[in-house]
DNA sequence: GCGACAG
DNA sequence: ATCTTGTCGC
């Protein structure tokens, strides 16, 4: 896939990238700009701890079939500590990695964490889209920011109930199986909030993750040597060194929120 | 003031 | 994110 003109740099400090969210978030699109949706893409990342590297991956998928038609890996040290709110600074510029690498571009990517459910409004899959100019829908586990009516979720799968913060819409807590922990979804960007659940609902395989994130999680997480079965493998060995001290001492000098 | 806080 | 075994339920 043709690499999109850089939006900013990603090494910057705390206040700087708080600051920026700001601005983004003026840039962000909630009105549909999904056109014919035939290849979907989910990303992730995962971490190595011992090798002190950030593994993203990005799974393409055929839609509405689901079948898998590329999978890349990219690979590189690990280059800012995990902020709550400033997620996309640690995970984006890895997965960007790994989506450059794409030969077919995606329709309409999910991404596993917050879109706009964020208390700047730009969760990674808002960044991301910003940085991409590609549709993309925020699929997380658990919730960053807002509330919502527990009760008034059904205990069935495809039961939503918005996610509010603010007095204001930001996503929906979905029940993406029966009986099972519902997930988070939020717009990204170029889509809205009803088109963002109806995507999510229509990739799920039967799993609490939808597909495309599903695989991309597997992938991501795999220990055994990616197999060269569809699987693109690439490693950054002098990406930019860890600048976590730095980071970490300055967490505790901003409102994070 | 205290708590909450994607991955 | 990651650490971890068995186990309850559809």
């Amino acid at each position: 896939m043709a690499r999109p003109t850089p939006l900013h740099k990603w090494e910057l400090e705390i206040s700087e990238a708080i600051a920026l969210q700001h601005e983004l978030a003026q840039q962000v699109i909630l009105e549909d700009h999904v056109g014919e949706v035939h290849y979907v893409a989910g990303v992730d990342m995962a971490i190595n701890e011992e090798h002190e590297a950030a593994r993203a991956a990005v799974v393409l998928m055929s839609y509405p079939d689901l079948e898998i038609v590329e999978r890349h890996i990219y690979e590189e040290p690990i280059r800012m500590p995990y902020v709550p709110g400033l997620l996309s600074f640690r995970e984006a510029p890895s997965v960007l990695g790994a989506v450059d690498q794409l030969r077919q571009r995606p329709d309409l990517i999910m991404v596993d964490g917050q879109g706009i459910a964020h208390p700047r409004r730009v969760g990674i899959a808002t960044h991301l889209g910003l940085w991409l100019n590609i549709p993309t829908i925020g699929c997380a586990k658990s919730l960053l920011t807002g509330h919502y009516d527990k009760e008034k979720l059904g205990e069935e799968a495809g039961s939503w109930v918005p996610l509010i913060s603010r007095k204001e819409t930001i996503g929906a807590v979905v029940r993406t199986r029966t009986r099972v922990n519902p997930m988070f979804i939020s717009p990204g960007h170029l889509i809205s909030l009803e088109t963002s659940i109806r995507y999510v609902l229509a990739c799920g395989g039967g799993y609490r993750l939808p597909e495309p994130t599903r695989q991309a999680d597997k992938l991501s997480k795999d220990n055994t040597t990616p197999d060269n079965t569809n699987v693109n493998f690439t490693i950054n060995y002098d990406s930019s060194p860890p600048n976590t001290k730095n980071m970490n001492i300055q967490i505790n000098q901003f409102k994070l929120w």
